[in-house]
DNA sequence: ATACTGAGCGCG
DNA sequence: AAAGCGCGCTCAGTAT
């Protein structure tokens, strides 16, 4: 087995092992305590423990492998459901639901290794295998190498939603077996990991313990290396001034990260409320859409269309057409370049050969792709999603994002289509209960704000302590425009477009305002990705000698920000590491490659960096306070639910709506004990809806 | 059959 | 030669 690592005995313990109480008097003594699951699948909502593992330190020095038979739970109850207990596991927010699926919820701190290990090495893999093969140099076999395969055909409704099809036969008849019981999936199953689990523990009892128990040793020596390694890790904060409190990314962990934890397993557990009226209202017209446009696609081609994103695109376009590409792709494995066919070209098609078959074709492939995507992401495979009340349960991923940011998956929540492109109001179907307000509150310009307050630019932080919008302040200030003339060309823009003015209205100083406005909004966008001049021209459609202009003259107004960008990858290239507010940091160590394009690439993501990874313990550290104030979830009923970069999604009952709103508008705009030197201010809408709150 | 990758595109 | 940050999902194509 290759097993570099002195393993402790594996014990046993079930309901009826005469220990079991000795066993529980000492976990109850323990500080802290790693614990696993045995689970008859990955789906949050769905699946149960059936085993479960704990590991500890024993008095005196003798470490414990433990597997115990889910019957022995209510043994555990008071300490599952003690405030106070740390809990480490691999994966937590996983476990818990585990444990609250089996009806033992455990109240204690949600100490994940896997997000320790995220603060430490952001570029390897996370997984409780992975961290125990590369740090303690331990191997050993996963579940389904061990037990047999759970074959493809399982429904795992959180996995891969492709293989969720009834079994047919030759004559096209459902097969007799089991299906999936989730709502409108039934998918067949083939061999259950229950059953696989089942098998084990009957024909193999000794290596089912023997397994189930090093996950949670593994869990604990992990535990204990990352704690170590976390204290010994260095950091301070981009702003040290201000936020003096981090030494360790030890104490950037157990202050932020942990209580964080906590508040994401809420939101995974309350999860959004789908209405499946809407969705099945409306998929019937996107399909008929769908085809419809396929069948035009087709007769235009000369032949039906069978895969929509298939080669032949190319084949039409450029052979058959004639039209030349405007980019190539990158090759990939196979270093074999084709020309793209993407958005951008398909609308330059669209718009230069008007009249002609290419033009008609590009249009039905854009509108085509416009509806596609979100009909199989978010129509298509809601249904299988969804639990026995209609809730939606993402996962909220807290060790992905190098910079410190959430990411949402199975399904992704944060990339539902929004405005115009939202044509099938898709927003509108997450909604609350009745009687319930949904409560959308987002960032107004944070990571202008936090650029304004980390370079302690006055300019900039004058904008915002003014209260004036940041891009009409930020023209005003570059080029020398009064901001009430910039506010009212604004204005004058908006009444033509409605009709309310006549175009006259729009004389070039209007123009002149409104560019200036927009040039400044590409600048500080820019800014924050480190784009160079290149890239800028052709954003703010000028020449690069233009761009380059527009961007001294911006930088001459604000020094300090240009000082800050600099500083930023300066720090990097001193010590390899860029920070952010309260002290995570992300190495960054390709800022001394040699090749141009990685370091460059290097250099934008110093730039980056500190701004979008202080952005998100801004609104990390609102969303623990909202949670933390138990007033606002016990005395007003309010249900944290998504969070979307810099928005914060929940519920609550109508009567408290204003309350709430009010409450939560003052941890956003007061995360922080300390003062960052630039007002945050957030905007709060409710409705029944997502999409009504905007 | 199953797994992986690149291209493309949605969001902040 | 490569020049816009951070994510996840779907599809098509290819590798195993």
């Amino acid at each position: 087995m290759g097993w570099n690592i002195q393993l402790p005995d594996a014990e046993y313990y079930d309901l009826y092992s005469a220990t079991l109480d000795g066993i529980v008097r000492e976990v109850q003594d323990q500080k802290a305590v790693a614990i696993d699951t045995e689970t008859d699948g990955l789906n949050i909502v769905e699946c149960n423990p059936y085993y479960w593992s704990l590991s500890w330190t024993s008095e005196n020095g003798r470490d414990r492998r433990l597997t115990l038979n889910a019957n022995a739970f209510p043994a555990f109850k008071h300490i599952f459901s003690d405030y106070e207990r740390n809990w480490v596991f691999v994966n937590a927010k996983f476990d818990a639901h585990m444990m609250e699926n089996g009806k033992h919820p455990i109240k204690g701190k949600l100490i994940d290794v896997s997000v320790m290990h995220a603060l430490l090495y952001e570029e390897e893999p996370h997984g409780l295998k992975d961290m125990a093969r590369v740090h303690l140099g331990w191997k050993w076999t996963d579940f389904s190498d061990t037990f047999g395969k759970i074959r493809k055909g399982y429904c795992m409704c959180g996995g891969t939603y492709a293989a969720h099809k009834p079994k047919i036969d030759s004559k096209g008849n459902p097969i007799e077996g089991k299906y999936c019981k989730s709502t409108d999936c039934h998918c067949y199953m083939e061999a259950t990991a229950l059953e696989v689990l089942r098998r084990a523990e009957k024909d193999n009892h000794n290596l089912l313990v023997d397994y189930a128990a090093n996950d949670a040793y593994g869990t604990w020596k992990l535990f204990h290396l990352m704690n170590k390694e976390l204290a010994e890790a260095p950091t301070s904060s981009l702003y040290p001034d201000r936020w003096p409190y981090i030494n360790t990314l030890y104490d950037y962990f157990y202050k932020t990260e942990v209580p964080f934890t906590r508040v994401l397993y809420a939101c995974e557990r309350n999860g959004i409320k789908v209405d499946k009226g809407y969705l099945q209202g409306i998929a019937p017209n996107i399909v008929k859409d769908m085809l419809e446009l396929r069948k035009q696609m087709g007769e235009l081609y000369g032949k039906p269309i069978i895969k929509v994103g298939g080669q032949w695109q190319t084949e039409y376009f450029i052979n058959k057409c004639g039209i030349r590409p405007t980019k190539m792709t990158k090759g990939g494995a196979s270093g074999i370049k084709k020309p793209s066919i993407d958005a951008k070209f398909l609308t330059y098609v669209a718009e230069s050969f008007r009249g002609e078959d290419s033009s008609k074709m590009a249009t039905l492939l854009l509108e085509h792709g416009a509806i596609a995507k979100q009909y199989s992401t978010y129509i298509q495979s809601m249904p299988g999603r969804l639990d026995g009340k209609d809730y939606v349960h993402m996962k909220l991923n807290q060790d992905v994002a190098r910079t410190g940011r959430l990411s949402s998956s199975d399904p992704n929540m944060q990339n539902v289509t929004t405005g115009e492109k939202d044509r099938f109001h898709l927003r509108n179907a997450f909604i609350c209960e009745k009687g319930e307000d949904m409560v959308v509150a987002d960032y107004s310009q944070l990571e202008m704000r936090l650029l304004a307050a980390a370079s302690q630019e006055p300019g900039m932080m004058e904008i915002f302590h003014r209260n004036w919008d940041i891009h009409m302040g930020n023209a005003a200030f570059v080029f020398n425009l009064p901001y009430d003339d910039i506010a009212a060309a604004k204005d004058i823009e908006k009444q033509v477009k409605k009709g309310k003015l006549p175009e006259s209205a729009m004389t070039p100083y209007v123009w002149q305002c409104l560019k200036a406005r927009a040039d400044v909004k590409n600048i500080g966008f820019g800014l924050n990705y480190g784009m160079k001049e290149r890239a800028l021209a052709a954003r703010m459609d000028c020449s690069v000698e233009e761009a380059v202009d527009k961007i001294n003259q911006y930088m001459a107004r604000y020094p300090a920000v240009r000082a800050f960008f600099d500083e930023a990858v300066e720090e990097v290239r001193d010590c390899g590491y860029a920070f952010t507010l309260m002290g995570r940091r992300r190495s960054l160590p390709d800022i001394l490659a040699h090749k141009d394009y990685i370091r460059f690439r290097a250099e934008r993501q110093a730039s980056n960096m500190p701004i979008q990874g202080t952005a998100a313990e801004t609104c990390k550290m609102a969303m623990i306070n909202i949670y933390e104030d138990t007033e606002l979830r016990t005395k007003y009923g309010y249900k944290m639910r998504l969070q979307v970069h810099d928005e914060i999604l929940g519920t609550c009952p109508k009567e408290y709506t204003d309350i709430v709103k009010e409450r939560i508008r003052e941890w956003m705009e007061h995360p922080f004990p300390t003062d960052i030197g630039v007002p945050l201010l957030a905007d709060i809408g409710s409705a029944s809806s997502w999409g009504g709150a905007k």
